[in-house]
Formats: C-alpha cells, structure tokens, sequence
DNA sequence: AGCACGCCGACT
DNA sequence: GTCGGCGTGCTC
C-alpha cells in the first residue's frame, strides 16, 4: 500500500509515498489482518500520535499488526488526520487498552527506523506545554526541525481517462480543465488563483464526480541527503594495483584520458573518496573524457552522501592563558557548582567571560559530555562561531537562523549521534541531547530568550534552566547586566554568583559623559539631534583615526508624519499605530505589520500641503550626521539594512575593516560585537528608553546604555561613551555613569516588590483579539467576569493595550498577578483554560482569540 | 491547520 | 431565488 522508494543508510529515513487515489481504492479492499483485526489475537496495540498542530492531547491510532514489533517510542508514523490530510506524527505512547475513542484510524506508515525524538525530550515538551498554556503540538512545531514534520499537500491531476471532452462543463469546470491541460499538476492554491476566489472545492468536487480529475494526496520525505559524485576504479584495477599498466594502455591515444587517471591515482593517495570535480579541477578535463573512461571500463562513478555541516579546515589554536581574575572567577564557579545547580557569573563587558566559558567547556567535552552554548539570535555572529571554532574545531556546530532545512535535520541528527557542542538560539534547546551536562546561557538579560509570537511563548532561559535539570547538567548565566530576576535569585542563595569587575588586560572602562540637550535647546546650540558635545567628540574622534558607534533605538527616519494644522497624523489602516517615514523608499511604513503606503502630498484631512516630520530615527540621524561630518564614511545597521542574507555580515565587516568611520544602529549594536578601534560611543536619547510604558522600562535602559558603553575602546585606548538626555538628573542614567548595577538593582527590586512585580509575584498576561470591537468588548466583559469570580483582586484589568490594534485584531489586555505559590499558579492557570473553554462555548465569542503569556516580557 | 456544515447578504 | 461569503465545530 505504500512504496518504498529507497532507504537511506545515512540517516534512516524511508522515503515514502502514497497517493490519495490509491487510498480511496485500496483502502476499501484492506483484508482485516492488515489493519490488526486479527481474528485469533484479540489483543491490539495501540499509539498516543501528537501532530504538530494545536490540539488539546495527543491523538490515538491503531497499530497495525505489522508494526507492533518495530514501533517504538519517539519515532515518527504516516497517519491520516481529517478528510484527507496525511501528516507525520511522533509516537509518544504504545498501550494494549483501546482508547475511548470510537473508531480509532490506523497508522499508515512507519516512517522511521530508529527513534528521532527521546523521552526526556517529550517531558520537557509537555512541561513547556502546560507551564506556558499551549498544546504539546505546538511545542512539537516549534521543536522540531521543519523537514522533520511532513504534511502532504494535495495536488489535481487530469485524470488518463478524460479525453478533451469538454461538453457539459461550467465555466469554472472549463477553466480548471483547461489550466490542467497547459499544467499537468495543480495545487489548492493555484486552481484558487485561477477561480480567483477562495471556496473552489465544490468545483473540484463536481469534476471529481465527473471522472475528468482526480486528487493526488503526497507525504513526501523533504530531507534530501547531500550528494556528491565521485569516480573509482574499475575492476580489475582498482583491486589489483599492479594491472594499473593495462589501464593506462586501454586509455589508447587520449591524453585526456591519461591525465585524468593520473589525476585520479595522484588524488586516491591522500583521499579514500575521489571527486569528480577535482579530478576535473587537477586535469583540466571535463565531463565528457571521465564519461568515455567509464564506457572503456576503466573507472566508474559513483554517489557519495556528505554531510551538510561545514567543517573547520584550519587547524585547532590554543587559547591565551586566563588572567589573576579569570582563573578566580573560574574557581569560584566550579566551587558554586558543587551546590548550585544554576550559577549566575556577572563580568563587565570586556572582562573575558567567553574565555571561562572556554575553559568549562573543554573540561566538559574532556570527559566526553555534551555542551549547549545559547545566545541570542542577533549576537550569532561569524566573529563569535570563529572565535569557538578555532579552539573547538570540529566540535562546534551552530544551530544558526541561516541553516536551511535539509542542514537543521543533519544537526537535529548530529546531536542525537552525540555531537558535543552545540551553539545556538533559544530553539537549540529542542535538540535531542543525550548527555547533556553544561549549559551556558550567555548574555541572559537579553530579552530576545523570550519568544513573543507563536505559542510556544516561552523564555529560553527558564527553560535552559529545566532542561539542565533534567539532565542533571549544570548552568551558567553569563552577562555584564543581570536580569533583575537572575540576580535576585543570585541574591537569595537560590543561584550562585561570581563577579567579574575589571576589564581583562587591565583595559579601563569608558569614561561616560552625560550631556543636557534639554540646555543645548534652550540656548539653541544643539544642530539637528547632536549636541555640540556629541560633534565635538565625533569630530575628534575621526581625526584621531578612530571610529564611532551612535545608537538610536528606532528606526525609519521619523516616526510621525503630522500637519500642524489639524494635527492629523498618518497612521496604519490595520493597527493602532502612526506610520514611520522610510526616506529611501519614500514611503510610510508600519513597523507592527509591514504596510506601506505612499506620502500623502497634502494633509488629507484638511488639504495643508505642508506635512511635517517628527521625532527620528536611525535613517535620519544617518542622513543628518552627513551634512555635520561630509567626510565621514556612515552606515547604518537596523532591521532595515541587514533583512537580507549577508547584509547583516557585510556591515561588520565594513566597520571591522575600516571602510565606515560611524555606525549608526538601533540596539543591534549592542549585542555580541566586538569591534577594536571604536573610540566613542553616542546614544542619541536616552529619554526614549526611561520613558518606555512597561515596568521593566529602567532595568531594560540601564542594560542597553551599558551595553552599548561596553563597545568603547576595548584594546589600548581608554574610550569614551556620550549619553544624551533632557533629563540627564534620572537616577537610572547616574546608574549607568558610575557603572552601579547593584546601586540600579536595589532601587528597582525595591519597586518590584512595592508594586508586586517579578520576580516576587509571577505575572500572566492575557490579550483576547477579534476583528470587530463590539465582540471584542462583550467578549472580554464575560471573560474578564468569569476570571474575577474564581481570581478576584488578582485580576488587573481588562484595559486597552498600548498598541489597541494589530493587523487588523483589536486587543485588550489583562494581567493576573499571583503569588509565588505553585499551586496558586496551577489554580489560576486552570482557571484561565475554563473561562477559555466558557467564553468559547458562549453565544457569538467563539471567533474571540485567547492568547496566554506567562512571564511575559 | 484544513475542511464541512450552516446561516446570511448581493447578485443572476 | 441561488451563489459565495464567513463563523463554528471537529478531526483519533
């Protein structure tokens, strides 16, 4: 009933295809014992499937007698799910007991060989599932590599019987038919396009009915092994050395020839496997004279599979021995670790963190363990994978955003082979370790460990931290600004906490200034966004040879397009947000959904045909910066500049090389980069990071100001870090010009706790999201009553998000704060699924999203 | 997620 | 009147 296409020794895969109309006619003709209903044993086996969509529990299919043996635990099975979906599920529990299900469906196919997924794996999967508030599937989705979770997808064919007929045909019958012919297959999609609308099942139905099509259901293996092509002797020969005469006498007169099999036999010295395109490359011939060898019977080819995985072709370099502080701080960790099983290591940037994490490292995969290094995404950068490669060699494997899908299933297997260190993104923590025993989660104030969008919203972090625990492996927090929370725990004895405070090499820290650019205004002095003292210092700076970074946290060029007049400003028609200008592109663009539309060229609400600008951004601090500096090389790293594939590389290695005196950028720069000749360091406004509305507001400035600080003058030199406010009296920004984390700690922990904010109370967040307002609004009225009733005061809100409106969803907000109470969390959380099952079984509230967070960021 | 069912507005 | 829109419920 399916066909086996190949097997692929590499991987194990079964490459499998099957056809809906082989399932429509065969299915029918299944004798029982092929579906399990042996008529002798009555006993049948049957398996919990989780698909990875979002569905409430696993699913439960028959196991079909043939499988019974083979089946195991974690391996993935072909099943059909709906009318005529086939999906791969994974197999999570095998039991005799039938379910209560009615008329369970059986397993269509066994898709793999050996287990892709292991038990420990599944526990954090459902932990993740039920601490956060969302299914196993969709932990399943966010886990596993793409290639690793097939669906089939349906494609029209013109059925071998049809024969031009086209009497007695619809206009849309026709069109399908006729696109058939041109086309021979078709997509759901496509035959939507043709129709142009979006109900076109009733068509095919009625061309299915009528024999002229028919559909064709495909569960294609999408992991493609790599494939090189490679050339070998022939028999005789190639056992037979010594009768290597007679295959250069049977090249005949071909010069080609005889240099092609020299280039072979000067290559085989060094290489158990010969290339094809290097013997080209060595010889100077081509495919033709290798393919008149393989006809005399001199060589033949071959497929060879390769992995995907880059590999370091230089060699291995020692690391620099580790400074007075290094080699305490590591002492103390390796001290804390007896006890601890999270420690939180707090060094100043520049002080050599990655240096220790080297050292623990290599003691770790010394005695063979496992070692998942975790940063965020954007601090993945070729100088940091280099850096570990050239101690690490081989041993590193990045699980990288750039990796595509055929290169994450070589990893996902890598891992499970026991490869043993992996450096990655928050998703890394989804591969299928084995003996994992350290994890590093570096950089963990960043809030990038926190996934915002799709379900699963969890913190990268947090969830490091468990599995850890279910490995038994231990944890590093490394960063030079400490999440409140991770401190505080530091604090409370529940982590460790060793302190780096100076700089390696005897490097000092940047000297900040801060400047008054509400006093630059009044005496009219500032120039556009720069203060004379910012100028000044820039100017300086490129004449001493040296570059500068200025950071602006926002991009675009100005975040509102106003008229004076009528104070109309220009906003997104899907969101409750004002549009940013985008100079380069003359447009207005919303950084919440990505429309954009064209510069209106009057007001349009009252036909002012001068339309100002307000506020700025990256784009306009760089264009304006080149009217004050004409001589300086600027560019600009934002989310606009570095979206496509290399932008993002080539930036830094512009700056690295010298080819840009400024960079200006939104917090991109200050992650994971380290550049030597930055003298000066320029944030533009301060203002906007204290004046976030969110209660991590000061804690998130300190972070970022510090960090971006932290970018000056890292070798030789002393640097210099300008901050611009209009407040420059905040006690955050003191914070940040003594360098006092703890000083900043202590004021906001105290707040925290005033307020009953993380980490002494544990937030969730709940936002309910429809396209009509007046749903929404009856909506969250009968939720919000429903959770009020069982969590009283506990319940903040409902109120209108700072951002009402979203791609077209209005939202409203509210926010359960509870004690640090596991079972008052439980209680809540099972309070919060009712009133989501209540509100969905009320009258008309069933189109209402509810979309949990917990711990938000 | 994707598909079928059922109810409602805008067109032949 | 019917076609095609969308909201709702279900899939082992």
């Amino acid at each position: 009933m399916c066909k086996d296409i190949g097997d692929d020794p590499v991987t194990g895969f079964t490459l499998l295809i099957r056809t809906f109309c082989e399932k429509f006619t065969k299915s029918s003709s299944l004798t029982h014992s092929e579906l399990g209903f042996s008529p002798r044993k009555a006993v049948r086996t049957y398996a919990d499937v989780v698909l990875p969509l979002a569905l409430p529990k696993p699913f439960t299919y028959l196991v079909p007698e043939q499988w019974v043996e083979q089946l195991r635990f974690g391996m993935r099975v072909e099943v059909q799910f709906g009318r005529n979906k086939l999906y791969s599920g994974l197999v999570v529990a095998l039991h005799q007991p039938p379910p209560q299900v009615k008329k369970p469906q059986a397993i269509l196919a066994v898709i793999d060989e050996a287990p892709i997924l292991q038990p420990l794996q599944y526990k954090l999967w459902s932990w993740l599932a039920d601490y956060y508030g969302c299914s196993v599937g969709e932990v399943m989705h966010a886990a596993l590599p793409a290639h690793l979770r097939l669906a089939s997808e349906t494609t029209i064919t013109l059925s071998p019987l049809f024969e031009d007929d086209f009497s007695g045909l619809d206009d849309q019958e026709y069109l399908v038919a006729e696109a058939l012919k041109i086309q021979s297959e078709l997509s759901m999609q496509d035959i939507q396009g043709i129709l142009q609308r979006k109900t076109v099942f009733p068509v095919i139905r009625r061309l299915m009915d009528k024999k002229i099509i028919y559909l064709k259901e495909d569960l294609k293996e999408r992991f493609r092994p790599k494939k090189v092509s490679c050339i070998r002797l022939q028999e005789p020969y190639a056992s037979d050395r010594r009768r290597l005469d007679e295959a250069f006498e049977r090249c005949g007169r071909s010069n080609r020839q005889v240099e092609a099999l020299m280039a072979y036999i000067q290559l085989a010295r060094q290489q158990e496997h010969v290339r094809r395109t290097d013997i080209y490359k060595l010889a100077k011939v081509d495919a033709s004279v290798l393919r008149a060898m393989v006809k005399k019977g001199i060589v033949e080819a071959y497929e060879r599979e390769i992995s995907r995985l880059s590999t370091y072709g230089e060699e291995v370099k020692d690391v620099p021995p580790l400074s007075d502080q290094q080699e305490r701080a590591l002492r103390e960790v390796k001290a804390q670790f007896r006890d601890k099983q999270v420690v939180l290591l707090h060094g100043v940037t520049g002080s050599g963190k990655t240096r220790l994490y080297v050292e623990l490292i290599r003691e770790a995969l010394e005695r063979n363990e496992q070692v998942l290094y975790l940063l965020p995404e954007i601090a993945l950068t070729a100088q940091v994978i280099e850096r570990l490669q050239r101690i690490f060699g081989d041993e590193v494997n990045v699980y990288h955003s750039r990796l595509n899908n055929n290169e994450r299933v070589e990893l996902w297997q890598a891992v499970l082979d026991g490869q043993p260190l992996v450096l990655g993104p928050r998703s890394a923590l989804f591969l299928p370790f084995k003996r994992l025993k350290l994890v590093i989660v570096d950089e963990e104030h960043d809030l990038s460990y926190k996934q915002q969008d799709p379900n699963p919203r969890y913190q990268g972090r947090d969830a490091a931290i468990l599995l850890a625990a279910q490995h038994g492996a231990k944890v590093l927090l490394g960063t030079a600004t400490p999440s409140l929370e991770s401190f505080h725990h530091a604090r409370t004895q529940k982590y460790g906490l060793v302190q780096m405070p100076e700089r390696f090499g005897g490097i000092q820290l940047p000297k900040i200034r801060i400047v008054d650019a509400r006093r630059e205004m009044k005496s009219r002095k500032m120039q556009s966004h720069f203060t004379t003292v910012l100028l000044d210092a820039l100017r300086a700076t490129l004449e001493a040879g040296e570059q500068a970074i200025l950071f602006q946290n926002r991009r675009g060029f100005a975040p509102l397009y106003h008229c004076e007049l009528c104070d109309w400003h220009a906003e997104c028609i899907h969101c409750d947000v004002s549009l940013t200008y985008h100079r380069r592109q003359g447009k207005l663009k919303c950084h919440y959904c990505g429309y954009q539309t064209a510069l209106p060229p009057a007001c349009p609400a009252c036909g002012n045909p001068q339309l100002t600008l307000r506020g700025f951004g990256t784009q306009k601090i760089e264009d304006e910066l080149q009217i004050y500096l004409p001589e300086a090389k600027i560019g600009r790293m934002d989310l606009d500049t570095v979206r496509t594939k290399n932008a993002h590389t080539r930036i830094i290695n512009d700056f690295e090389e010298g080819r840009l005196d400024v960079l200006v950028g939104t917090q991109m720069v200050t992650k994971g980069l380290d550049f030597e000749h930055v003298g000066l360091v320029g944030v533009l406004s301060a203002d906007q990071l204290l004046h976030f509305p969110d209660f991590r507001a000061a804690e998130r400035a300190y972070q970022l100001m510090t960090q971006v600080a932290g970018r000056a003058g890292r070798k030789k030199k002393q640097g210099e870090v300008i901050i611009q406010a209009m407040n420059p009296g905040h006690p955050v920004l003191q914070d940040v010009l003594r360098g006092d984390y703890e000083a900043m700690f202590r004021r906001e922990i105290r707040e925290r706790h005033a307020f009953k904010y993380p980490p002494f109370y544990r937030l969730i967040r709940i936002t309910l999201k429809h396209r009509k307002p007046e749903v929404l609004e009856r909506g969250t009225a009968h939720f919000s009553g429903l959770l009020k009733e069982k969590l009283g005061s506990w319940v903040i809100g409902p109120a209108v998000p700072y951002v009402s409106r979203v791609r077209g969803f209005f939202l409203m907000d509210m926010l359960v704060k509870l004690e640090r109470h596991a079972r008052k969390i439980a209680y809540a959380k099972q309070v919060i699924r009712d009133a989501t099952i209540h509100l969905h079984r009320a009258e008309g509230f069933s189109g209402v999203r509810v979309q949990v967070d917990v711990d938000p960021y």
